[in-house]
DNA sequence: GCACTGGTTGCGTGTCACGCATTTTGTGTG
DNA sequence: CACACAAAATGCGTGACACGCAACCAGTGC
């Protein structure tokens, strides 16, 4: 990766943590006040710059999940190739998505704000396509003839998405990694819990 | 319902059909020519009056997807009550998306067209809610702490948008409710096919 | 050192979303 | 039936925005 390259994509990053980072200071009410002049100004850059990286500023402000999501395809392909897949998948999602714990306030912001809803749902659906494609070379099937890999792909980012909301909605002390985990178990087997109470951490007051 | 609710849904009705109606004529790739002021004017209303009802072309070309999606909890819950969650959700998702085969130009309009993916998604993802609350009905589970009846809401809607675009994308002949019935069962059956060449109709070419 | 490719910036334009005030159209009551 | 009230439709004005275009500047390769 020359200079080039490389600048170009410090200035994307610089461009999508200050429209975040704008965004979450101004608070999920007053997102309408994130003006793009803001956005360029923090990082350091012009207006007209700005949108030849974004076409809007909930673009910008979902960037770092959209890049993430870019990355899934690679993270399963990572995995060792004799790895069942659903042990592969949840290694590799939990991977992607917890190397960092990620920012509570910025997934809040992200997942939570319905001015939001569309872009972040594409940020997470970004990691479809490149999931699908792994999902297939794994289990030997054909993308183009047999649904299974686009089904599975497209039921495991929804797994990420809902286990981030139970993440933050639900006031549970859990690790990120271990929301994952339980959401991703859904995915992979298909009964239902027995009844309610499920993996609530063992001597743990349920109805809190 | 009084005559102000009834003409009220009129008119969101008939400016999401012609904002689609516009879109579908114009072509995918002219989309930025609709003008507000065209869908506005084919509807019947003011501007400003198509402004009180959408905030966006891509959401008034998106209505009726999303109007769609709304009903699907009701749909799941008008199901037979001993029937297995399974079949109950594929029956309910059948019945709704392909009550009149649905329109592919239309369809492909909505999900093929890279700046309505958004807000496409969103309309899709407006099923997930109702969806999630009826199966917690229906399996007995708790919507607030168990993340089952939510991550197979997610998993559904996910099979009906890879469906979507199966039907769309491979020249295939099923009918729609065909291609749902492979991509749910894929939801329900965790076992990938056990190599390619999956339930294409017996005799069917294959390789087409 | 020099031409070139590619990124940044300023400017101008057409479009848009939305607040506010006004008019028109249903709804319920005496 | 007439009238007061609620709700929707409309017109106008404003601030913001996306994007095309052209000038400028900074790495890159010969």
């Amino acid at each position: 990766m020359d200079l080039r390259a490389r600048t170009k994509q410090a200035t994307r990053e610089a461009i999508g943590q200050a429209a975040l980072r704008l965004a979450i200071e101004r608070g999920p009410h007053g997102l309408a006040l994130v003006r793009v002049h803001d956005i360029a100004t923090a990082a350091g850059v012009s207006p007209r710059t700005y949108n030849n990286y974004f076409s809007s500023r909930e673009e910008a402000i979902c960037a770092f999940q959209a890049d993430q999501s870019r990355r899934a395809g690679q993270a399963l392909r990572s995995r060792p190739a004799g790895e069942p897949l659903d042990q592969a998948v949840t290694a590799a999602v939990i991977g992607l998505y917890t190397d960092p714990e990620p920012d509570k306030a910025g997934l809040r912001m992200i997942m939570m704000t319905p001015e939001l809803e569309g872009e972040a749902l594409k940020a997470f659906s970004m990691a479809e396509g490149p999931l699908a494609e792994a999902i297939a070379a794994r289990t030997g099937t054909d993308l183009a003839r047999d649904v299974y890999p686009a089904v599975m792909a497209a039921a495991v980012t929804g797994a990420v998405r809902v286990a981030g909301r139970h993440w933050l909605e639900s006031g549970t002390t859990e690790s990120f990694a271990a929301v994952l985990r339980r959401t991703l178990a859904c995915v992979f087997s298909t009964a239902p819990p027995a009844a309610s109470v499920p993996p609530a951490p063992p001597g743990a007051r349920g109805d809190l």
